[in-house]
RNA sequence: GGGCCGUUAGCUUAGCUGGUAGAGCAGGGGACUCUUAAUCCCAAGGUCGAAGGUUCGAAUCCUUCACGGCCCA
């Protein structure tokens, strides 16, 4: 076969980085032979898996590697994008680039075609040419289809019509996809398999990628608020013996050796203020918790939450870092002022500042230090029509729905719930002025908790009267209560110093300074139903 | 757990009071040297989520189930 110049020259150019292009040139023309009665792909009546599957053993029958381990010389796409962003319409620069990533898009024109490749830092259009590249290999790129993952080679242009482009002289087939990818213009949408094979969703919604980006940026930017701060971060169980330092129903499961139960934990808490009692004064943890209750836009069974403790300091003391760690956070993706759902919020420290009583009292007139048990506490419900709101088995729980239905919507705000009643909260000091109140908050945004402090208790006595509180209203029929937990008892009894704790769901810091409405779409691969 | 809505080609979807499915994109064949949701021509692609029921006849009506979404608790 005569050889093409222009082909000819493709080659040389390509040479010394990537000699597998030389024996390219006969490869391409024996498999092309092979490729050409594609009226044996129409056996496969629109069967693209099939159809793809062929065109691989075509490659696998030429003398080009079908899935090779690198491509010579490649560079990122932003990078290019930068580099050129001042060349003008119409012309070619000097040099020669390589890219590689996925096949996008492909729009024929005859004699030459676009394609566009998308890598992991951006999206370049390709411009072929007969002219450039022979007829053989040209036939041969345009063969590739959209999905696969190619590299290539060539010298940086501006089209005509404006758009910076690679012009190929030279290409290699990387990973041959099997599958077709979602339709391009509507995307994906559908919620579930945006879910489930999330991937695809990466693939194809460019704004997901981002999301998860600013997800990546914000836990940064909070490890490095902490560690900047002389906080030193550890790793507790995730597998406890005894679930603590939370309200929450845990997940069991089984050690064979041990032939016991084991609980996937639902907080740091118990673990951290050991530490603390062991001397480490500024302590945090990223991890995952388990919680096994409902799934919501907000809930997710697993969740990365961070929690802190600082000893020698107070609640208040605590408030001042949240609101300072949340607003680097923002800072680190975007502003102090966000979008989310439609509502401006504004993250400037400092918060409100209101106590549960009050935040109670506001939204519906009962006072819940006045109706000191939970019959008192639903007949004034009952005289106020508050209908919809749960019945709960004892004092504290009423209080919490009551809070949860009736004041936590409404926060949209950053806002810190002070002060919660000491049944709500068995590992808060209580305060001075009051004993059945504690130093506690929660700070509120958008309606959602995300993240709650305390005075952290140190008396060791107290601490066990609360536990026999907790059993109490576990049997009362709250199994959310807390358990019982004499090792942790027995570190307290050795002394831990006064102590500031807090803990903070990060998804929902995330969904916030994303402003993605569900916990979901800040979660990789969410639980679904299997 | 309850209510409402949804599930039709690989993707996005139309399908009225019942007469066994129509399109766009992707894929296949062809044309095209500046496209970018390229365009034009041709051909193909469906167990209508599953199982029962009503009916001469069901994507459509009924029941149950599965999965998902939203709302409520």
């Amino acid at each position: 076969m005569p050889t093409d110049p222009v082909a000819d020259r493709a080659t040389d150019a390509a040479g010394e980085p990537a000699p597998a292009t030389v024996s390219t040139q006969d490869a391409a023309g024996s498999g092309h032979d092979s490729a050409d009665p594609d009226a044996s792909g129409g056996e496969h009546h629109g069967d693209v898996t099939a159809d793809r599957r062929q065109k691989l053993e075509q490659w696998r029958s030429s003398d080009e590697p079908v899935f090779p381990t690198r491509y010579e010389g490649r560079e990122e796409i932003a990078g290019l994008l930068t580099v050129y962003e001042g060349l003008e319409a119409g012309t070619e620069a000097d040099g020669e680039h390589a890219i590689a990533g996925r096949l996008m898009a492909k729009r024929e024109h005859g004699k030459i075609a676009f394609f566009v490749l998308k890598d992991g830092t951006g999206r370049l259009q390709l411009f072929i040419s007969r002219q450039d590249l022979g007829e053989e290999r040209f036939a041969r790129l345009l063969d590739f289809d959209v999905g696969d993952i190619l590299g290539a080679r060539g010298a940086m242009m501006r089209t005509r019509r404006g758009e910076l482009s690679l012009k190929v002289q030279d290409f290699a087939l990387l990973t041959k996809s099997l599958r077709p990818l979602p339709e391009k213009f509507h995307g994906l949408t559908d919620i579930e398999t945006r879910y489930r094979r999330r991937y695809l969703d990466l693939i194809v919604n460019d704004e997901v990628k981002e999301t998860f980006i600013r997800r990546a940026h914000i836990i940064s930017a909070v490890r490095r608020f902490l560690d900047d701060r002389g906080f030193v971060e550890v790793e507790t169980p995730i597998l406890q013996p005894l679930y603590g330092g939370a309200m929450a129903r845990p997940f069991v499961t089984h050690h064979n050796e041990l032939e016991r139960d084991l609980y996937l934990r639902i907080a740091v808490e118990l673990y951290l203020k050991r530490c603390i009692v062991g001397g480490i004064d500024k302590v945090y943890e990223i991890g995952k918790d388990f919680r096994n209750e409902g799934i919501s836009f907000k809930h997710n069974p697993e969740f990365t939450m961070l929690e802190t403790y600082e000893a020698y300091v107070d609640y208040d003391h605590v408030m001042d870092m949240v609101e300072q760690l949340v607003g680097s956070a923002a800072q680190a993706v975007g502003e102090l002022k966000v979008q989310f759902r439609g509502h401006q919020i504004d993250l400037t420290p400092p918060w409100p500042r209101l106590t549960m009583r009050q935040s109670i009292i506001d939204a519906c007139g009962i006072d819940i230090l006045a109706a000191q048990s939970v019959a008192e506490l639903q007949a004034a419900m009952k005289d106020r029509h508050l209908d919809e709101v749960e019945l709960a088995p004892t004092w504290g729980a009423q209080v919490d729905e009551l809070f949860s239905a009736l004041v936590e919507p409404g926060l949209i705000q950053p806002t810190f719930i002070t002060e919660h009643p000491l049944e709500l909260s068995p590992f808060a000091k209580k305060t001075p002025h009051d004993q059945r109140v504690t130093e506690r908050f929660e700070g509120f945004i958008a309606g959602m908790e995300t993240s709650n402090a305390f005075s952290e208790l140190n008396d060791a006595d107290d601490q066990r009267a609360r536990f026999e509180q907790q059993l109490a209203d576990f049997r009362a029929g709250d199994e959310s209560a807390h358990q019982m937990d004499e090792d942790f008892l027995e570190a307290m009894e050795h002394g831990m110093p006064p102590t500031g704790g807090m803990g903070m769901g990060l998804d929902r810091i995330t969904m916030l300074l994303t402003d993605s409405p569900s916990i979901r779409d800040v979660i990789l691969f969410p639980q679904l139903r299997s």
